[in-house]
DNA sequence: AAAATAAATGCAAACGTTTGCACAACTTAT
DNA sequence: ATAAGTTGTGCAAACGTTTGCATTTATTTT
């Protein structure tokens, strides 16, 4: 019906100035006891909810956390968001969420529209931007911290997943089944977590004395869609150059690599093994149980909070790099030799 | 470096008012083309960014939807997310997102946060608020759009998918299949959409002559985990009594109950015939894929936010109600007589 | 050439807070 | 009794916008 209540309307009410009751409603010692008792109990009576819109205002900026993420549908992405949810709730902090389809312009975008909030800070998921976005970087005077995406900058932080050793780990276990012949599944090429990854895979293969072979590396996305077409070229490749295992830069393509195998009558992993990354609460009930490399998402998006909580009292911040363990279950077989 | 600039700084060096500034920025009539231009270029140039804060606080709200849902990590809640996003950027409106881990306390706190920050209106998801929430929702003057939760107010307007249609439709295509003992397999009993479904079940039973039997209803809580449990249920069940079939109210617990059948040797649909709600991108490369009833949840998201917008115009909005189709795949066994 | 009209700009109030400073009314110490 | 503290409260400015109204300047009409 009528308005919401202001803090003027309650001092009207009770008889005392607007300061005294934003004063009251903070609990400060300066005002005594008796009218701080009998305007809070106004307030709850008039059902009073402060404009955070004003607050801001006059603070400078807001108890909100601006996060932006490429998608909201990737089940990684939403891990990580459930862990961020969770630590920023505890500390008090709101979320203000973007999401940009991948698109760089769109992130930048994204970036201005937050700090036009007033936030107190950014997270940002799996960032796409780069080049330019280093000036804007540069200007900003509110803490980013990018989870799984490498930046730097005055009041940049960084919190990621040490996906170089993901990556090696992934191709080491395969190699230690056996396997000589191992073809990477990439992600989008844009992303920097997608280059650590294969640069891992590389460093395994040469440790082991093979060569990286750049025909083995197929294009993909980390979609259901690119671990389908994935099996189709191998299934099209000639026996003798056809890869024995698979190392998928994701779960999902992992995912979508099984169940199209099923349905072509490819037996996984007496066929083909395969190997994924992320440990999404999928892998564990897929057929077969996908054998991956644990990405501690809920942790990642949890330290990504206690990072920019951290730099936002001025205290200081390290970069953290979170490894993750080989999970191994049952897509993956061991090689006679 | 410097504080972002603000109006008052463009129009100090413009050598013009505030009021001007804000007007050639707003692109209004009012401002000779020169001037606008010249305004123009030089905010550009200093990298202004308006402060949403302050724009909201004098306009009295902002374009900013305020979403709350009980989880982020739900899949079938991430499509209807996506829905969302892609329909509020495109209509130039932000998302502030909340997430209640199912507490109906928190959810109530949350509206009252979002409220707080000004948001034009707000949509809730799978809301498992109810009673008392009533009241505050009679005095919010703020339209609010329920997304799979029915409620009635003054600016309360809902989309939802036809759920008791839905928990028919499945239910009956199991029965046309030949299946007589079908148990099902619940969702969080708090939530509006498990009571339809549940009905819609019950409804077909009844249509075909069956009676409904309270220990066929098997308690689950939507997860993967429920499905797992569902499934030693069944194995513990004595041979004449043991259901031919379940209709899982979606498809995460639905999946998980597949896994659990694979790992436990019962084979899926020769043993056992399963039926999931949702259809979530999952359920199409599932082993086998699994038959369900498509909700249509990218729909859902857009259509919400379409309601809000409209009831923001103060033009009239009715509630929809979304019918899903019957996908059926390979989890159902047609059963001899 | 004066008056009326139109076009461009500026002034100032308002939105709902917070907070430094000033003020009043009591206490307490001298 | 006076000075010096304490304690509780109020005043007013500030945050960055938008917008109705007043003002100036340029253009048209008579």
């Amino acid at each position: 019906m009528s308005q919401r209540p202001s803090i003027k309307d309650i001092a009207r009410i009770a008889g005392v100035a607007p300061s005294t009751v934003s004063r009251a409603l903070a609990d400060s010692p300066r005002v005594s006891l008796a009218t701080r008792e009998r305007i809070q109990a106004l307030a709850r009576e008039l059902d009073y909810t402060p404009s955070l819109a004003a607050r801001s205002l006059v603070m400078g900026s807001s108890p909100v956390i601006g996060v932006i993420s490429p998608t909201l549908s990737d089940p990684y992405i939403a891990s990580v968001m459930k862990g961020l949810e969770e630590a920023s709730h505890q500390a008090g902090y709101q979320r203000l969420v973007a999401s940009t389809q991948g698109d760089a312009e769109r992130e930048i975008e994204m970036v201005r529209m937050l700090l036009g909030h007033n936030v107190g800070g950014l997270i940002i998921l799996s960032s796409r931007a780069q080049g330019a976005y280093q000036e804007l970087l540069a200007q900003i005077s509110e803490p980013i911290v990018f989870v799984n995406a490498l930046h730097t900058g005055e009041h940049v932080y960084n919190v990621a997943t040490d996906n170089e050793h993901g990556g090696w780990l992934a191709t080491q276990h395969l190699l230690t089944q056996g396997h000589r012949r191992i073809a990477y599944l990439a992600g989008p090429t844009r992303g920097r977590s997608y280059v650590a990854r294969a640069a891992g895979y590389r460093r395994a293969l040469e440790e082991a004395g093979l060569s990286f072979e750049r025909q083995l590396v197929i294009p993909g996305d980390g979609s259901i869609r690119a671990g389908r077409e994935a099996l189709h070229w191998w299934l099209n490749q000639p026996d003798e150059q056809r890869p024995t295992a698979f190392f998928c830069y994701n779960d999902l393509s992992a995912l979508g690599l099984l169940s199209e195998a099923h349905q072509q009558g490819v037996n996984i992993p007496d066929d083909l093994s395969v190997m994924g990354f992320d440990n999404v609460p999928m892998a564990k009930i897929s057929i077969p149980p996908l054998t991956t490399v644990e990405q501690r998402t809920h942790e990642l998006g949890r330290l990504a909070v206690v990072s920019l909580l951290t730099a936002l009292e001025n205290k200081p911040v390290t970069d953290i790099f979170l490894r993750g363990e080989l999970i191994v279950r049952a897509s993956v077989k061991r090689m006679e030799e």
